[in-house]
DNA sequence: CATCGGTACAACCATACGGTTGTATGACGC
DNA sequence: GCGTCATACAACCGTATGGTTGTACCGATG
């Protein structure tokens, strides 16, 4: 099961444009931390913790090859975020279901 | 198709336990923000903010019944975050496809 | 071994965030 | 109109966050 500081965690780091675009851009995997932060218009360093972020929150992964270390996407952190949605869905769905059931099942019987 | 910033406020709007917990309380709706405020261990003042952040992100509605404001989450802006979740899912997919293919169709003839 | 490319991390700064208390607005019952 | 319940909002405070620069740590290559 998930814990609080999970969705917290995963939650809060999709909560970024720039991280968002790290994890689509990882999804194609090869680049190293030094190629993504090519891609945007900020320092080596605040890529680097963003990746940190996302890494922490269980996003991305990072293996070494040679020199650099490639940041890959884990589909699996993805989905603790998207299992939480679903949950929120059923229990939406439940409730529509009751209420159609109220209306459906009347009390006394109709005409 | 959605901003920047509305996914900004939804992933930042759920990476908080009290608002997720408020969003799961008011799918079965009837509870005004100081009938939430009850639940939690903080000021009312706190859990207004935190509704209010809902609201802004599209999560929650209110409406007024009497001197309350009932609070009623809304399904579409949970559909936002999940529309997001579902578009990586089919970059992955894509992703894994692509590499099958590289294993199942090799450039030259196999034995 | 010296160097250089790639990564990590610490220190610092401005601003945003989650919480508090206090005050103002609004709608109902008398 | 008056009190009061429910909500809204402003001011304030400590801490987290997103960014910067600078420095230290590998690992491949001359």
């Amino acid at each position: 099961m998930q814990t609080t500081l999970e969705f917290d965690q995963v939650f809060s780091a999709l909560a970024d444009a720039t991280r968002r675009d790290i994890v689509r851009r990882a999804m194609d995997a090869g680049e190293g931390v030094a190629e993504l932060a090519s891609h945007y218009p900020m320092s080596f360093a605040a890529v680097q913790k963003h990746v940190a972020i996302l890494e922490r929150a269980g996003l991305v992964t990072k293996r070494r090859i040679g020199r650099r270390k490639v940041v890959r996407t884990n589909m699996a952190g993805l989905l603790v975020a998207r299992r939480l949605l679903d949950q929120y869905e059923e229990l939406w769905r439940g409730r529509i279901d009751r209420m159609t059931e109220l209306v459906t099942e009347p009390k006394e019987s109709n005409p």
